[in-house]
RNA sequence: GCGCUGGUAGCUCAGUUGGAUAGAGUAUCUGGCUACGAACCAGAGGGUCGGGGGUUCGAAUCCUCCCCAGCGCGCCA
């Protein structure tokens, strides 16, 4: 169930019965005030506009035929136009019932479920993941799980880098090494080092280079010795991902990964397919496609090379592989590109020149989730003080830190084991809430502090308005399932109402990839929680009314847990 | 030069096909724990929505010009 489509549906009948053209828009939102009732369709104004009459005059004809008598206590007109709709108490409690005794909140499922391929995280493997990772990974798994839930096939792809002429360095210094087996293994527990190291003896060591341009020779023309070399890399590199992802609560495994290396096999079929198109053109000995729609003004196109007149290929080329393999044998109706904006003119070339071929169809959506780059307070690209990057697993370690100083302070009580628990759920939501509350398609600054808050709108927050009504709950003992609800207070219906909405914020969230727009939600229906607790006892209300608020506790509770876990975020019964 | 993204409170950011008095968090100030958990709640102050012009009943939102910032624009990914 979703009123704002429900209300959509029913004022857009109206309009159209009072005499408005068909698919006219009802336009309802939420009021921000509570003089305007709880949803405002503000449509007739517009349509008012265009039949040349006077607004309010509409207005009354949509009221006429208009019945929300089951719904709303109240439809009033006002203002130039606006039609301000007050819910029903009734209603919203019959609602929270059939919320309550579904598994799924009663939220509505996907009309028309969808194949959809969400492109995420894809780490450097030459490099250890850091912080600039975040993004990617953490929303779109949330997308993941938020696509998963409403009903659509999700298929997780990982096209992480595990090819190119910087893995001829590291195998070269790999293979100079005098340890093999565990102590290599040693070695490469601190990649990023390892890779530094490398590129050192590459840029200073006489002779090196050389020895590392032929082991990429070696590894392209399939030598096997070299092959067992990166495979061996590769495997730990992956691990150090994989424990970076189950520390965050990130769905992807190794089933998921889908590596650039995957579709060297089809790059040439790729140019050649591109050939057969009537595409392909040579200029200044590369190969490139040339697209009206990417010239600039002085009507120069810009072209995107696929194959470099050594004969290389390029990451377009294995992206128009990866995504003719996402339509072939992945049958996607949808891809989802979780990537860095500044990759947004490559992407955008890649898709025009996948449809221009028939890799893909016309009507696949293909959509480039875009975010900014990480800044350091001064507003340039973020760095360390050496000039290095901050490792993810560096950040994680500070928030599990800095949540078990503060569980140990609020809460000594609980066993040192069960802070730790509290503590790394706490620590990690916190992250993770940070970076997902934005929707900053532009930069973003990146900040310890803010990164590691506790307070305010926070996932913390969020965990503990949960953990709150676990704690009613254990001093309540058993609830009566069968109790009436009542919202007889204000704080009670305003809470009941926001409960009713997270299928409204779940629909932005599919259709845009916000998944700021929930955690918006969650943070107001959390807000609500707090202020219903303050202004309406529970435990000590009158049975009746104690039994109602309980069920609006409980419901909470469960709507919390789902939206967080909709985010990736865990929920906890004490912290 | 061309293009993409952005500029909203001291700071970090919301703002849903144009809607009513632009909202949160944080910081500052005031009040609230013998209380169902104070990681909280109630309240106060804080704004030329980068600037000009335009479109209209109505613009942070749409159009246009300008300023500022970041990024991208042929053989790295």
């Amino acid at each position: 169930m979703n009123i704002r489509q429900l209300l959509d549906h029913h004022v857009s009948k109206a309009l159209i019965a009072a005499g408005a053209p068909d698919k006219t828009p009802a336009v309802i939102k939420q009021s921000n005030r509570a003089e305007f009732g709880d949803y405002q369709a503000n449509g007739v104004m517009g349509a008012a506009k265009k039949l040349k009459i006077n607004p309010r005059e509409l207005a009354t004809k949509v009221l006429e035929n208009l019945d929300l008598s089951d719904i709303a206590e109240k439809v009033e007109i006002a203002g130039p136009g606006f039609l301000n709709i007050h819910l029903k108490s009734a209603w919203l409690a019959e609602q929270l019932e059939l919320a309550l005794n579904s598994d799924t909140l009663n939220i509505s499922p996907a009309t028309h479920p969808q194949t959809v391929v969400i492109d995420y995280s894809a780490p450097n493997l030459a490099k250890e993941m850091h912080v600039g990772h975040l993004r990617s990974t953490i929303i779109g798994d949330a997308l993941v799980r938020v696509l998963t839930f409403i009903g659509h096939k999700v298929i997780r792809q990982n096209h992480v880098g595990d090819w190119g002429t910087q893995f001829g360095m590291l195998l070269a210094h790999m293979n100079s090494l005098p340890s093999s087996g565990e102590a290599l293994s040693m070695q490469l527990s601190d990649l990023e080092g390892f890779y530094r190291t490398a590129k050192k003896r590459f840029d200073d060591e006489d002779g090196f280079a050389e020895t590392a341009r032929d082991y990429v020779v070696k590894l392209q023309a399939g030598d096997a010795e070299c092959h067992a070399l990166w495979q061996q890399f590769i495997d730990i590199s992956l691990q150090h991902c994989e424990d970076i992802y189950s520390r965050l609560n990130v769905l992807l495994t190794r089933d998921d990964v889908m590596p650039e290396s995957a579709y060297n096999h089809d790059l040439a079929n790729v140019i050649k397919d591109l050939d057969t198109a009537g595409l392909l053109t040579e200029d200044q000995g590369a190969q490139c496609v040339f697209l009206d729609e990417f010239k600039g003004k002085d009507d120069k196109i810009l072209p995107a090379i696929v194959q470099k007149s050594d004969g290389g290929y390029l990451y377009a080329t294995t992206d128009l592989a990866a995504l003719r393999y996402r339509h072939k044998e992945l049958h996607a109706n949808r891809v989802l590109y979780f990537v860095d904006a500044r990759q947004s003119l490559h992407l955008n070339q890649v898709f025009a020149i996948a449809k221009a071929a028939h890799f893909v169809p016309q009507e696949m959506q293909l959509e480039h989730m875009a975010f900014g780059t990480m800044m350091g307070k001064d507003g340039k690209p973020f760095k360390t003080r050496d000039g290095g990057t901050v490792k993810l697993i560096d950040l994680l370690k500070e928030a599990e830190q800095r949540a078990f100083d503060l569980v140990s302070e609020k809460n000594p009580d609980l066993s040192e084991d069960e802070r730790k628990k509290v503590a790394h759920t706490v620590g990690i939501g916190a992250v993770k809430y940070a970076d997902l509350s934005k929707n900053r398609s532009s930069d973003y600054i990146f900040n310890w502090d803010t990164m590691l808050s506790f307070e305010g709108n926070t996932a913390p927050y969020l965990q503990y308005a949960y953990a709150r009504i676990q704690s009613i709950f254990r001093k309540a003992g058993k609830i009566d399932d069968t109790a009436t609800l009542h919202l007889n207070e204000a704080a009670e219906k305003q809470l009941a109402t926001k409960l009713l909405q997270l299928s409204e914020a779940i629909e932005l969230v599919v259709k845009d990839g916000t998944p700021n727009i929930l955690c918006n939600y969650l943070f107001e229906l959390a807000g609500n929680f707090m202020s219903f607790y303050e202004a309406c006892p529970i435990l000590k209300a009158d049975d009746e009314i104690k039994n109602s608020r309980l069920k609006l506790a409980k419901l909470t509770a469960q709507t919390l847990d789902t939206g967080l876990g909709l985010l990736g975020i865990e929920t906890l019964d004490q912290m």
